[in-house]
RNA sequence: GGGGGCGUAGCUCAGUCGGUAGAGCAGUGGACUUUUAAUCCAUUGGUCGGGGGUUCGAGUCCCUCCGCCCCUACCA
């Protein structure tokens, strides 16, 4: 072993370990024959693969090229060494660093391919004669997936590709698990998602798609920011999980000895600090939830949730807007798309044109040809398309909620998913923590928002009367079955800071997981989301 | 919860009517100093997801368990 080695490895049995693993073990070794550590140490200067492309400069490599083809003419001629012409290198060198992607072995001429996060493949070539000889070895015995430094001039090959020509190679770090088809890459979509750190490298779009979630997510703050609201963070472990009506998780805290919640959402808690005097907040964190997986439900997702003091719905939809037309420029922009417009799926969504706007009332007519408040055509409809008209016990439902089942099976799904909707106007009776409106107390002031058929956030005017809070909560509790008010209780600090008083306010909250499938272009949550919840694997 | 599909070499996939388990890539040995999925010669590699059953014989048929995917239902 070599005196390089700074790290020592617990002897494996080697008989429980595949050949394929074995073998990249004993090209392990060989590297720490030549007197190489395989595992790399710190390297500063490193130039990413896309800006070492760029740096190439096709002059200086003409003019080297040309020097070469002098002196060698000159040699052929017979000039002394001493006489040759000089050679003429002003080629910019690079220092770069990635995973081997393909491997050509030429004998006394090997070629690499490397891969960073920032372009899937830069061809790195190292010669028998220009390399240093311990970097032609480590070339020599590099297996698919190992990390690799290397360092050079940039040039062209006869071929055109550019190149760095190394002088320099060194293992960064040993890939002892066989790596993905070189070609076809990784398609095992659970092997994706439980060995995200594989498919990461191995599937550069999958590096896009989270790269452009950063950037979505970085360009959410600053567009925030600058818009002056400030950022917080509000518990995530809840006494109770309050601000929507969902399956909380469960756990304890000893020192306490109390259980908690996983929060459903923060939104009683930001309220909270529009009464003490903040104006703009937003927070950006995961909302956990105890329910289904599908293809846009993780268990746990990111929201962004909003509140302007003195504001209302109608301010919070322009904030909305404005913010989701900046992120499509971003994503544009990232993705190499001009415009606009965004391909989703089969789609082309239009972030543009300004969002449509329609309230729940006409859009119910629209689609249905008769009003809801039409009760018989409603039952009648929603009788003819089988759905439910009383709740699990048999109880009927009330007028407005079989309404909502008819909207949501005829209406939500004729709004055009090419053109971002927000749909206005609910009925009160089915957003009972919404403030209603001014002109009208039986429409509460909430907008939903539709993009892509998903639906994206909800937009409200916040009701700020601790008196009517107070009644809504205590109503909302009284209906509760036994499930569900073992984790929903009565909120009295917040009621109490109500009664302190909070100003009028807009608020809102967007299912950021949803808009990254939207802007990326995935299909499924688990796409945009690094590491999906799945089932435990058995040992 | 209900329905459907899938699981074969490290990876990507074939496998006919139930009759000795295959290919490409990767790997290994060899040749090669401008390759591009390099090429050429030789070659290793399998608990066919696990268990049980039917059969002279099971990757293939049946039962069961595990995992994943899709549809559907539930879900602020």
């Amino acid at each position: 072993m070599s005196e390089h080695d700074t790290q020592t490895a617990e002897p494996t049995p080697s008989d429980e370990i595949h050949h394929l693993e074995q073998q990249r073990r004993a090209n392990r070794d060989a590297v720490r024959a030549l007197g190489v550590d395989p595992y790399g140490q710190r390297t500063d200067e490193l130039v990413a693969l896309a800006d070492a492309r760029a740096r190439y400069d096709e002059a200086a490599d003409l003019a080297n090229q040309e020097s070469v083809a002098a002196r060698k003419q000159a040699t052929k001629d017979g000039t002394p060494d001493s006489d040759l012409p000089p050679l003429v290198d002003d080629r910019p060198r690079v220092r770069i660093a990635g995973r081997v992607v393909l491997h050509r072995d030429n004998g006394k001429l090997v070629w690499l391919n490397l891969r960073d996060a920032t372009s899937e493949s830069f061809q790195v070539a190292v010669s028998k004669r220009d390399c240093d000889e311990a970097g032609f070895g480590v070339a020599k015995k590099t297996d698919l997936g190992d990390v690799l430094v290397a360092e050079g001039p940039l040039m062209r090959t006869k071929a055109g590709e550019v190149t760095v020509w190394a002088d320099a190679v060194r293992p960064m770090s040993k890939c002892l698990v066989p790596p993905p088809e070189k070609r076809a890459g990784l398609s095992d979509i659970e092997t994706r998602y439980r060995q995200r750190y594989v498919d990461l490298w191995a599937t550069p779009d999958t590096m896009r798609v989270f790269t452009l979630r950063s950037r979505l997510v970085g360009a959410m703050r600053r567009f925030l920011d600058s818009e002056g609201f400030i950022e917080v963070e509000t518990p995530m472990l809840q006494t109770q999980a309050g601000g929507a009506a969902a399956r909380p998780f469960l756990t304890h805290m000893n020192a306490l000895d109390i259980d908690l919640f996983l929060r459903i959402a923060p939104e009683l808690y930001l309220k909270r600090l529009l009464v003490g005097g903040m104006r703009k907040v937003y927070e950006v964190n995961r909302n956990f939830r105890n329910e289904g997986l599908d293809k846009q439900h993780n268990p746990e997702f990111t929201v962004v949730e909003l509140y302007e003091a003195f504001g209302d719905m109608a301010s919070v939809c322009d904030i909305t807007e404005r913010l989701i037309r900046e992120l499509a420029r971003v994503a544009a922009a990232e993705r190499g798309i001009e415009g606009l417009v965004l391909p989703f799926g089969d789609l082309s969504i239009d972030y543009g044109a300004p969002f449509e706007r329609i309230r729940y009332a006409d859009l119910f007519e629209r689609e249905l040809g008769f009003p809801m408040t039409d009760t018989d055509a409603v039952r009648e409809k929603a009788a003819a398309l089988g759905l439910k008209t009383s709740d699990d016990k048999g109880v009927p439902l009330d007028d407005v909620l079989i309404v909502n089942e008819v909207f949501e099976a005829v209406a939500e799904p004729a709004i055009d998913p090419a053109k971002p909707t927000f749909v206005t106007h609910y009925p009160a009776s089915l957003s009972p923590l919404t403030r209603p409106n001014i002109d009208d107390p039986s429409i509460a002031d909430r907008a939903d928002l539709f993009i892509g058929g998903m639906e994206v956030g909800p937009h409200y005017t916040e009701l700020n009367d601790p008196d009517i809070q107070e009644a809504k909560f205590r109503e909302q509790l009284a209906g509760l079955d036994d499930e569900e008010s073992t984790f929903r209780n009565f909120d009295a600090d917040f009621v109490r800071a109500l009664k302190v008083g909070m100003p009028p306010a807009g608020g809102m909250g967007l299912g950021i997981d949803r808009l990254v499938m939207l802007l990326a272009d995935q299909r499924t949550i688990r796409d945009v989301v690094l590491f999906p919840q799945m089932r435990p694997e058995q040992a």
